[in-house]
DNA sequence: GCGTGATGTCGAAGCGCTTCGACGGGCGAA
DNA sequence: TTCGCCCGTCGAAGCGCTTCGACATCACGC
């Protein structure tokens, strides 16, 4: 193994030199620095990873915590984790891999063993048993999802409010005045994970707002609730011409069973989704929809921290603004 | 932070005796050993892993590369990182999140600074540009996938060719004589993936053993593509009444497209696919299939990772052998 | 001509852990 | 009784890097 000795007696400098020309915390001479870099190349050195984290106490390495709960579109997890560890590569760091499993136990061992600097945790719930810890920890970290009390923390997700909203300002603007929520499966609700219930509190503000007529309904994940939920609301709800689906895995089903019961999208029917645009994109009818932007959300946490690690202070709460893109299955109110 | 010393101090004995104790590489006296993980209990002692990487040269994390092409599964992906973390825990190792991205020069980085112990490379191709690197390199590694020369390298996957023959088995079994294959988009073949040649291979070889008239049909990834497909083998082969799908996206797609020509599914033609169990056990006739062992093979991974970093020497190939799952898609034949 | 402040470089002291050689005491064999 | 050996423990020497203080050099203003 090269290391920094032997680049130093090959640039003909001392090792402290090579190290201040690598980080640049000192002035070195253009020459000089032009010289070791050459040995650098030459000798292929690399410094070594574990000695650099001992000396500078700075590992470089961002620990992601992924869930593995039923429920979650594991696309956009997927999608999500890429997009962070392309995102902390721009900034020389590396993402270690933990699952939910590993709980409060695991946050504490890469934080305390300083395996990692800072720490990333995906599906925050709203009274998640972590959050004592990540407060307490002397590590930065951020948040993806509301808990109820963000205080003393950094959060980051869609404004899944706002993306309810979005929905329904959508439909009233197509003059529909009877719209209704097809939303995640009960259980969502009762876990109390946030973002359902905020989808829920826009929906229902906006309809209100706008003098319309809505109902809300929540959904299990599998085609036949869809089909139920589908003859329930046209039997409940004759004068429907608007619904919002958040419920990723029943989008398309849903749309099925309301086209097999006589209705066409979006000639009677207009349907809007909050979902990833793969999705919406890729259903028979493509589904006017406000995306989950995974990658975005991804991007921006490892930005987030990385300013922290710099000493930067950051909002507590970042919430992205939905974008709705208008696709075939809306229409104007018959 | 607390450190080796300070819990050598608490307990009465030097910080070697502590690393002794904690490592078992030297005999602690049993009693000596209770004071110390007393001590390490009080004073919540972890720890620091770039001390202990740079002392020992053992980092305890692995690599794992994960692909990020479209065609490729993603809940298969994930599932199968879960199962390499959850392993990687079972024996003190954690696990760095590479991309496909990164390509050679992420491996070789990983590699020389010491980051990774070792390294675990999804979706091998047949021609895999990483060979080379991976053979040199001083780390041991592991590949899911087989390269067209796997010498010198250790390689785990799905045994696809007999999962091909068990397809054809199964449909034997029931009397079918005229089979087809609907296989993966064209460029699948075009990269060399290895796998979606495997299944021809044994799809054809156990059709001509028992004499069946059998025919292969690459076919792209969307409903549409399916439909096509369907339309096309009414047309051409009549008496056709097996097919194999090797393609994720469309099983369920192909299956309605048949049944929208006027051919019940598995009345009229029985359909068995190679894909993840709960795809084949979520469409509305659930398919008989060979599962993707996502989680074994992962699990199997790091098993044989470990068994290197062991010193021990292991297998270049291990297949893992198909299981046929039967479900509602299969008949006898009419 | 001299103090002053950048600028560029060096040497040495760690960072916290593992590991090697050494050593004292107890035990069985001779 | 003595020798040798194993067991349990210690001290010290690194592992390869960063960083702090020190120092020499040079340009500048007065």
């Amino acid at each position: 193994m090269v290391k920094i000795t032997d680049v130093a007696r090959h640039a003909g400098v001392s090792p402290s030199t090579v190290s201040y020309a690598l980080s640049g915390k000192r002035p070195i001479s253009e020459e000089t620095r032009q010289r070791i870099e050459a040995s650098i190349r030459e000798l292929g050195y690399r410094p070594h990873a574990g000695a650099r984290a001992l000396a500078s106490s700075r590992s470089n390495v961002l620990a992601l915590v992924v869930p593995l709960r039923a429920g979650i579109h594991v696309p956009v997890v997927m999608q999500f984790a890429v997009s962070v560890v392309t995102t902390a590569r721009r900034h020389d760091h590396d993402v270690l891999l933990l699952t939910q499993e590993e709980g409060e136990d695991g946050l504490r061992r890469v934080a305390d063993t300083a395996l990692v600097d800072a720490l990333i945790v995906m599906d925050v719930q709203l009274h998640d048993r972590r959050l004592p810890l990540l407060r307490a920890l002397d590590r930065p970290s951020v948040l993806i999802g509301f808990p109820s009390e963000p205080k003393g923390l950094t959060c980051i997700d869609l404004d899944f409010q706002a993306a309810g909203e979005a929905c329904v300002e959508h439909l009233a603007g197509l003059g529909h005045r009877v719209i209704a929520l097809v939303g995640s499966p009960p259980e969502v609700y009762v876990r109390e994970t946030g973002f359902a219930q905020r989808v829920v509190r826009g929906f229902t503000a906006a309809a209100d707002r706008h003098g319309l007529s809505s109902s809300v309904h929540p959904c299990e994940a599998a085609p036949g609730a869809a089909r139920q939920v589908a003859e329930q609301l046209l039997r409940e709800r004759p004068a429907l011409t608007g619904v919002v689906v958040h419920n990723e895995p029943i989008v398309e089903p849903l749309i099925e069973a309301f086209e097999q019961l006589g209705l066409r999208v979006p000639g009677d029917l207009s349907v809007t989704a909050i979902c990833p645009d793969e999705l919406a994109d890729g259903t028979r009818v493509p589904v006017t929809s406000i995306a989950i932007p995974s990658a975005e959300v991804g991007a921006t946490a490892v930005e987030l921290l990385m300013k922290k690690l710099g000493g930067a202070t950051v909002p507590e709460a970042t919430l992205l603004p939905p974008r709705l893109t208008v696709r075939a299955s809306t229409a104007p109110r018959p």
